[in-house]
DNA sequence: TGCTTACCACTTTTT
DNA sequence: GTGGTAAGCA
């Protein structure tokens, strides 16, 4: 199509340089690649540039590249980048090529490159090559899969009372605090998925005599399995499990013909069942005179509590070799375009500071390298008040003079730190933490405060963070499901008809019922055609709002209204539901929860009425509705997927989680890490300083005794302590201009103050950082 | 140093 | 409710 200069020159037009991608960008389609890439290196540029190479250079079908990542925004960014780079070059081209190029080029279609996760594509190549006559497996979600598991395996022979498998799981969690059926549920999931992933001999495991609630256990799991098979369906770890199956039996033969080349990203987090169906995949490409390329950081490895093993990346070449027979070669990404010479010196210095961590690492792996042009130079900035009321008040001020007012002076320097003049606003500010939860059991936390502060400010600032609070609390849903509630059960009889309804529920219910009862006192618009009274009155009477026209016959009451579509009547009085980027991620979780209730049971989510059913069907009809809509939502089963969600939102500041932001940058980023440690307490040490293995490190040693990658070669706590640094590194790598850690005096007191890894203490308990003198404090 | 008393925070992350 | 932490006091 087109030659490599060519190629390479049409990069250096769109100010790519080359040179730092080496053979990625210019070695055939049958190199294998092992790229080791530091934070803001360009990895995912450098894969989608490898695609685009083999494409346009080397002629290879744009159908035959398969090209992974581990989170679904993650994807998105991948298939992106490739289309807007396929588009400037073929823009470019068409501009001066001849027209036998022409015609060629506009007979690629890019988008049939084959991006996704590795669960997402599993799902559809499962559907797309199965064979004629066949279900497509059906993937059921953290919910629904804890929620089967509660049903088929722990209520089965009231596993779930037997006291062996309770205190088995008391001894592992570490707690007997609020273990509930849920809690239990979640755990023995934990222990199924987990052995899948690492492909444990669960008979082996539950025969090894460690403990008399094993056996319970993997009972439930195999009651759970068989349940899901004969239903057809899979949770994320059976369908990772399945394709891996399919693909070795040669059921997937077909896909393993098209397949040429494979570029897997994120290969830190990959488990060991995915490393096999990376191989598979890899032995397929071979065959078809293609290769393997896999990217990744072992130093932002965030997973683990997902099976993840981070030996896997940093033993690829060898263990790649051993299974497909290939030799990868190695291509170190070092050149961090993204951040200012401050923040990369700090984010380097951090990651060195812990010797016993070293020993993890891809070995030789180089330091990054300074190489943004024209950065500022703002210090890494430190904000720790007494108490967390005093932080969120000072924090509020300083976002307030950044993005509404002139900026905020650096004490002790000419610095100025101020929203970029060219169109910087609110979205430009982050703030990360290891959970954006806005509550905790004790009250508010950081999220709330500063949500409250920068939404009472003169000029209001939003913020963005959909997965902080519970669906339940969120005052538009509470009205809107009051609403809901109202129309379907207006003599709140359904709670009646349910025996053993959680009394956390009912109290939820009545709260939401409140909500909508101000929600309508206060007459909301709009008032035509009606208002929502009289919506809502004719719902709950099940009399159809009169036609005007006379001589016309009265409507009667459908026999069966779908539940979603009053949602949608009701939406009505509700933009908050339709313009609003957080109303748009609630809507789509209730929306999600209607239709997997519709599913689920047997009346299709829809309320019945009208004359010709019997009141006890129409009762069944509800009850349901309750189980499988009101309950979940109330009880909080049900997650936001802000994911849906391509860009980020302008003009909101961002809360993340640490693990949310992975992959991302922002020009200033606000981590906290500590706004809610007060004194050196055991209680919240596993998030700062762990004292011992916790409950994932010990599933993961028992577990790994009965599979083939043998028991961890670190001790468990030694794990917790590696895992919190890298979180704290994924953090400190995020920001462009300015880092600014913020949280409580007892963090930075001289004396006795409260460890945390975040601030340079390494395991042994030295603190290199001691006093944080190396912050300039604000 | 040993005792009393007030205080603190209760596992997170996601396909 | 529990089990740990820290400060004050003798």
């Amino acid at each position: 199509m087109i030659t490599q200069p060519d190629f390479e020159a049409e990069l250096r037009h769109l100010s790519i340089d080359p040179a730092p991608l080496g053979p990625l960008v210019v070695d055939l389609a049958d190199a294998d690649h092992f790229v080791v890439a530091g934070p803001g290196t360009g990895k995912t540029t450098a894969l989608a540039l490898r695609a685009l190479k083999l494409i346009l250079v080397d002629e290879v079908d744009p159908a035959s590249i398969l090209a992974t990542t581990f989170t679904r925004r993650a994807a998105a960014e991948v298939r992106s980048r490739i289309l807007q780079r396929a588009d400037q070059i073929r823009q470019s081209l068409l501009a001066k090529g001849s027209l036998a190029l022409k015609g060629r080029l506009s007979r690629i279609d890019f988008n049939r490159i084959r991006t996704g996760t590795l669960d997402s594509l599993s799902q559809e190549i499962l559907t797309d090559y199965r064979p004629l006559g066949s279900y497509p497996p059906v993937v059921i979600d953290q919910y629904l899969g804890d929620a089967l598991m509660l049903r088929a395996g722990l209520f089965d022979h009231g596993r779930f009372r037997r006291q062996e498998l309770v205190d088995y799981a008391v001894r592992v969690l570490g707690t007997s605090r609020g273990l509930s059926p849920k809690k239990l549920s979640a755990f023995v999931r934990e222990i199924h998925e987990r052995a899948l992933y690492d492909r444990t001999d669960l008979n082996a495991f539950a025969g090894a005599g460690i403990h008399a609630g094993i056996p319970i256990a993997v009972d439930a799991i195999e009651a759970y399995r068989a349940y899901l098979a004969a239903s057809g369906q899979v949770d994320f770890a059976l369908l990772e499990q399945r394709f891996l199956d399919d693909l070795r039996s040669g059921r997937l033969k077909k896909l393993q013909e098209e397949v040429q080349v494979v570029l897997v990203d994120e290969y830190q987090d990959t488990n060991f069942l995915q490393e096999l169906i990376y191989f598979e995949l890899a032995k397929g490409a071979k065959a078809k005179g293609g290769g393997i390329t896999v990217v990744g950081d072992d130093d932002q490895a965030l997973y683990r509590f997902r099976g993840a093993t981070t030996s896997l990346f940093s033993a690829y070449p060898g263990r790649v070799h051993d299974a497909v027979g290939i030799q990868p070669q190695q291509v170190n990404l070092v050149e961090n375009r993204r951040s200012t010479d401050d923040i990369v010196t700090w984010t380097n210095d951090f990651v060195r500071l812990d010797g016993e961590y070293h020993g993890v690492r891809v070995p030789n792996k180089p330091a990054l390298i300074r190489r943004r042009q024209a950065a500022g130079r703002f210090p890494v900035l430190g904000m720790f008040r007494p108490t967390m009321q005093e932080l969120a008040e000072d924090l509020t001020q300083l976002i307030d003079s950044v993005v509404n007012g002139s900026g905020f002076p650096i004490p002790r320097s000419k610095l100025v730190l101020q929203r970029s003049p060219q169109g910087g606003s609110a979205a430009d500010v982050v703030m990360l933490s290891s959970s954006p939860l806005e509550e905790g059991e004790s009250g508010p936390l950081l999220p709330l405060e500063l949500r409250r502060r920068l939404g009472g400010l003169p000029h209001p600032i939003k913020v963005y963070n959909p997965r902080g609070r519970d669906i339940a609390s969120v005052p538009e849903v509470g009205q809107l499901l009051g609403l809901i509630l109202a129309c379907v059960d207006p003599t709140q009889n359904g709670p009646n008809l349910i025996p053993n309804l959680p009394r956390e529920a009912l109290n939820v219910f009545t709260v939401w019922r409140q909500e909508a009862h101000h929600f309508q006192a206060s007459n909301p618009a709009p008032q035509a055609p009606l208002p929502i009274a009289q919506f809502v009155a004719a719902w709950a009477a099940r009399t159809p709002i009169r036609p005007r026209s006379r001589g016309r016959a009265p409507a009667t009451w459908p026999r069966d209204a779908p539940l979603l579509q009053l949602v949608y009547n009701l939406l009505t009085w509700f933009p908050y539901f339709q313009s609003d980027l957080e109303g748009l991620a609630y809507l789509e979780a209730m929306n999600r929860t209607i239709t997997t209730a519709s599913n689920l049971g047997k009346f299709d989510a829809c309320i019945l009425g009208g004359p010709s059913v019997p009141p006890q069907v129409a009762d069944k009809a509800l009850v349901e509705l309750y189980w499988n809509v009101f309950v979940p939502l109330a009880l909080d089963f049900i997650e936001v997927d802000e994911d849906l969600l391509e860009t980020l939102p302008r003009d909101r500041l961002g809360i993340y989680s640490i693990h949310q932001a992975k992959g991302l940058e922002f020009p200033l980023v606000i981590v906290d890490v500590g706004s809610s440690f007060k004194q050196r307490h055991w209680a919240h040490a596993f998030k700062r300083f762990p004292r011992d293995e916790g409950p994932s490190s010990r599933i993961e040693d028992q577990l790994r005794r009965f599979s083939p990658l043998g028991v961890p070669a670190r001790q468990g706590r030694d794990r917790c302590f590696d895992d919190l640094i890298r979180q704290y590194f994924v953090a400190y790598s995020r920001p462009q201009d300015v880092l600014l850690l913020v949280g409580l005096d007892a963090l930075r007191a001289p004396q006795n103050s409260v460890e945390h890894v975040a601030l340079g203490w390494d395991r042994t308990g030295t603190w290199h950082w001691r006093g944080l003198g190396n912050l300039t404090m604000v």
